[in-house]
RNA sequence: GGGCGAUUGGCGCAGUUGGUAGCGCACUUGAACGACAUUCAAGGGGUCACAAGUUCGAGCCUUGUAUCGCCCACCA
């Protein structure tokens, strides 16, 4: 990013991030930097993006998700792989129908009134076009995806691997279809997945229903949560060895309301302390129901349709037909009570399942749908991770993964939706033999069924149907194939992982990604879920327009942990990524006004001076932390680690210092060499997260950069002839000079205005720094004359003395000083060095401590003491030197 | 019922080979200076939930307890 135009003094003294934002986003996009080349001789680093509903709108989950996306693909991209991140769009089957038919609804139509392809003529060009908003929003975040690849699940390429994989497990036994209990959701119209159901606890009823026995006098007593369900039942069940029941077995009741008979059979199901110790058995409408039913070879009987209503059939009598399911339970237990058959009703706290997208009550429905068997898939799937071909961060999802994982069910796959992949099994007209093929062998005789995949079937593809599979010859897959990480909350291990690694271990051969890394979720302040519903949902969008985008990827990358915790926000969090962006802007201000005139030369490094040095290091230092940390997937620390560098030592202090030194003819050059390096590199490593004040600043950078912008520039790491600890280590002295004069000063109010004297005592090396600092003393702390004196020499009265390291200052305050207030300050921090010098003496006298203590520890141990007991010697007698 | 996570200054949180606690916000005090008040400087504030154990030494390891949160399973 080269604008040459741009005077340095031009530029506002607040970082306009919106601006910026947009201008370098079009600079990406045109230099095409985001564009990954198949052809490449680097290594590849992939990453597929969890692709998004297209009925969706950003929000912070996504742009939590997305920022650590683009902070991976970022770093990589600078650190020499060809990085490659893939945007997409979920085609949402579910979500997208149901958003389509509302719309449908305000014309008064339904998706039947229009038929099936007319519906889904209208679904896609609705799709279409809401498939660009969603990725628009993630292009302002700064997503450094590669549109030329973009994806769509139930596009053609899709589709087509959707076909392949159905047939494929068909053919090998692992695809069925088949009559079971499923959760059926009234709402929806459809079956749902067992991981589609939610368990809420509701309050609710156990209704203790007398069944009277036909022939003969007397009862059986059924508790029931549900009893409109009781029209469908079967049979009475009771334990084999309960005494209560035994003579009861093979007995007859009747259904009340309805009169129908049916017998009393034993079953080990049963739970004799439950309830009454009978059970009702409604094979239809009970998963646990429909085993017993099985075992003992009854026909299910179906009371409640699709819909939630009673059926209008033989065994539901007719005032009840039609009802809704709950409007039927009132009316049952009503009548039940009017004629005596309800004995007792007890509050009762239950388990109802709930369907996950419209918290619709399931309804456990016998239906027919097809299943993936997931046993035999789901070895592999288990091996992959136990082995660590596929590594979960943090460690501990992998326990979560493999407890599913080894306890699989069945997945129910059938939708009795419109928008999806339609099943590829087509059935004859006349004999409804079915042939399961990708095309249908004879659209004049066969018809295709009607249901179509559930939305996670194709998901569970995404990382190689993006890549042309079931071709797996094209140029992106042989590059790109497998992926390197996959980025993700834990929310959806179950419904996309896991369904992933399966599928991925099965068709490719290969574990399609090597990481998983797993973020928390983020939360509201208060540490709830945001919902619409709650209405404390916080807009990314909007967050990007108040505090701009780099903020809002900073703040919540400062936010992310090691373990994966979830993320508490509120809007005013982000004014820290505001703050500390603005002070990025600024600081690169400051420097780039400051390098008129700056060669092209490398730094010299016989001019270095201590503080030169030691910013070298620590810069150094923070490029070895970082690359270490992304690695590691430490995104959190690396802001961190950045916010402290950059601000507590490169702002704070580097260059406060510099300001000293480009004032010295010598070291003018030099100063700035370093000047610019420091700030060259640190927008390097800030740039994945915060990328475009990083590339907008770099570009004004003067001279020579080795690359055309910050986005393909190399990432720095640790240089070997950059390490200076020695001056690292030598630079505390400074600080802690400089720090505890400005003490000194504030504490007896000491206008800024004012400069003080000081007088230093110290001996050898550490007064040859002191000489070597001086300018910054006087600068920065103030500081008029600089004296030296022996360490022993007496305190003078009338002063405020200070101990750093060995050494001590003395700074005469005659006239300023409040002997009293130093006196107070002197005492106190007497007291907390005698505090650490007990503690450590302590330590010292334990044999054991001696003993087994690390060496260096111990000698440590010893060299504080000494430095502390030095320390209150001089304190003590500048106590008295003030009485 | 099983599993997981959390408990650290007023608030929000860091703290991975066990060596004696850090950050942001808030708070107190001060602010001359051509980078920045979205700033700078100085400072106050914590028996790291509780109990026991291992260790020379525990925020960190072990065991137990309490409170909160989540996930899985699910008895009508």
């Amino acid at each position: 990013m080269t604008e040459t135009k741009i005077k340095i003094e031009d530029l506002p003294t607040v970082y306009d991030a919106k601006s910026t934002e947009e201008k370098m986003y079009k600079f990406w996009e045109n230099g095409e930097y985001f564009k990954a080349d198949a052809h490449s001789k680097k290594p590849p680093f992939t990453i597929v993006i969890p692709p998004p509903n297209v009925t969706g709108v950003l929000h912070m989950g996504h742009a939590l998700d997305g920022t650590l996306q683009d902070i991976l693909t970022r770093y990589h991209r600078m650190s020499g792989y060809e990085a490659l991140w893939v945007p997409g769009t979920d085609h949402a089957g579910i979500a997208t129908q149901a958003v389509v038919e509302k719309e449908l609804r305000k014309e008064g139509l339904t998706r039947h009134d229009i038929g099936r392809e007319e519906f889904l003529k209208r679904t896609w060009k609705w799709a279409n076009e809401h498939k660009s908003a969603i990725l628009n929003q993630f292009k302002r975040l700064g997503a450094s995806f590669d549109l030329s690849r973009e994806r769509f699940t139930f596009d053609e390429g899709c589709s087509e691997a959707v076909k392949e994989v159905f047939v494929t497990l068909y053919n090998k036994g692992l695809i069925y279809k088949g009559a079971y209990i499923v959760n059926w959701c009234p709402r929806c119209q459809s079956a749902i997945s067992d991981i589609e159901t939610e368990y809420e606890t509701e309050q609710g009823h156990l209704w203790e229903i007398s069944y009277p026995l036909v022939g003969e006098p007397g009862a059986i007593i059924v508790a029931t949560t549900r009893p409109e369900t009781m029209f469908g039942d079967v049979a009475i069940a009771v334990h084999p060895s309960d005494k209560k029941y035994s003579e009861l077995i093979g007995k007859t009741v009747m259904i009340p309301l309805s009169g129908r008979r049916i017998p009393i059979i034993a079953d080990e199901y049963v739970d004799k302390s439950f309830g009454t110790g009978a059970v009702k058995i409604t094979p239809a409408h009970d998963p646990n129901d429909y085993e017993v039913g099985k075992r003992h070879n009854f026909s299910p009987i179906w009371v409640i349709d699709e819909e939630g209503k009673m059926k209008a059939c033989a065994e539901v009598p007719p005032e009840y037909q039609g009802l809704d399911r709950y409007e039927a339970r009132k009316k049952i237990v009503d009548m039940l009570s009017y004629n005596n058959f309800l004995l007792r009703v007890k509050d009762h706290e239950h388990n109802v399942g709930k369907c996950q997208r419209c918290n619709t009550t399931i309804e456990p429905l016998l239906s027919e749908q097809w299943f993936v068997k997931m046993g035999p898939l789901a070895k592999e799937a288990i091996a992959a991770v136990k082995d660590g071909r596929i590594k979960f961060i943090p460690e501990r999802w992998e326990k979560n993964y493999l407890g599913w994982m080894e306890n699989i069910r069945d997945w129910c796959i059938s939708r009795q939706l419109w928008w999806g992949h339609q099943i590829p099994a087509y059935y004859h007209k006349v004999t409804g033999e079915m042939v399961v093929a990708k095309e249908n062998p004879d659209p004049e005789n066969y018809v295709q069924d009607s249901d179509c995949l559930d939305t996670w079937f194709s998901s569970g593809l995404w990382p190689f149907s993006t890549m042309g599979f079931p071709n797996a010859e094209t140029d992106d897959f042989k590059k790109f194939y497998p992926t390197s990480v996959l980025v993700t909350g834990f929310d959806i291990i179950f419904f996309w992982v896991a369904r992933m690694i399966t599928m991925g271990l099965e068709f490719t051969g290969k574990a399609p990604f090597s990481t998983v890394y797993i973020h928390g979720l983020i939360r509201d302040e208060k540490g709830q879920k945001m919902s619409k519903s709650k209405g404390n949902t916080i807009d990314p969008v909007q967050i990007i327009d108040k505090y701009g985008c780099d903020a809002l990827r900073f703040t919540m990358t400062s936010l992310c942990t090691y373990g994966g915790q979830d993320i508490k926000i509120s809007d005013e969090r982000f004014e820290y990524g505001r703050n500390f962006a603005n002070k990025l802007w600024n600081a690169s201000r400051f420097v780039l006004m400051n390098l008129e005139g700056v060669d092209d030369k490398p730094i010299d490094k016989n001019k270095l001076t201590i503080v030169d040095k030691w910013i070298l290091n620590q810069l150094n230092e923070t490029a070895k932390t970082v690359n270490k940390y992304m690695k590691e997937y430490r995104i959190g620390e690396i802001a961190h680690t950045l916010y402290d560098f950059f601000r507590s030592e490169y702002c704070d202090w580097y260059v406060e210092i510099a300001k000293i030194q480009l004032k010295d003819d010598e070291l003018k050059a030099n100063t700035q060499r370093v000047l610019r390096y420091v700030l060259d590199m640190s927008l390097r490593m800030l740039h994945p997260i915060m990328p475009h004040i990083t590339e907008y600043v770099w570009g004004l950078i003067p001279g020579e950069k080795h690359a055309s912008a910050i986005v393909i520039s190399k990432f720095p790491v640790y240089e070997e002839d950059l390490a200076y600890p020695k001056e690292a280590e030598e630079m505390k002295l400074v600080f802690d000079t400089i720090t505890s004069l400005r003490n000194v000063r504030q504490s007896f109010n000491i206008p800024t205005s004012a400069t003080v004297d000081v007088e230093i005592r110290a001996e050898g090396k550490e007064k040859e720094i002191f000489g070597e600092i001086e300018p910054y003393i006087h600068r920065l702390a103030k500081v008029n004359n600089i004296t030296y004196a022996l360490p022993e020499a007496p305190t003078p009265a009338q002063s405020a003395a200070a101990v750093v390291s060995t050494s001590k200052l003395i700074v005469p305050l005659a006239g300023l000083i409040d002997l009293d207030a130093e006196i107070k300050r002197q005492e106190k921090k007497l007291e907390k060095l005698t505090n650490e010098k007990n503690s450590l003496l302590g330590r010292m006298k334990n044999e054991k401590f001696v003993a087994n203590a690390p060496k260096e520890l111990v000698e440590q141990t010893n060299a504080r003491i000494e430095e502390i007991i030095a320390q209150e010697g001089v304190i003590k007698e500048l106590i008295e030197s003030l009485k």
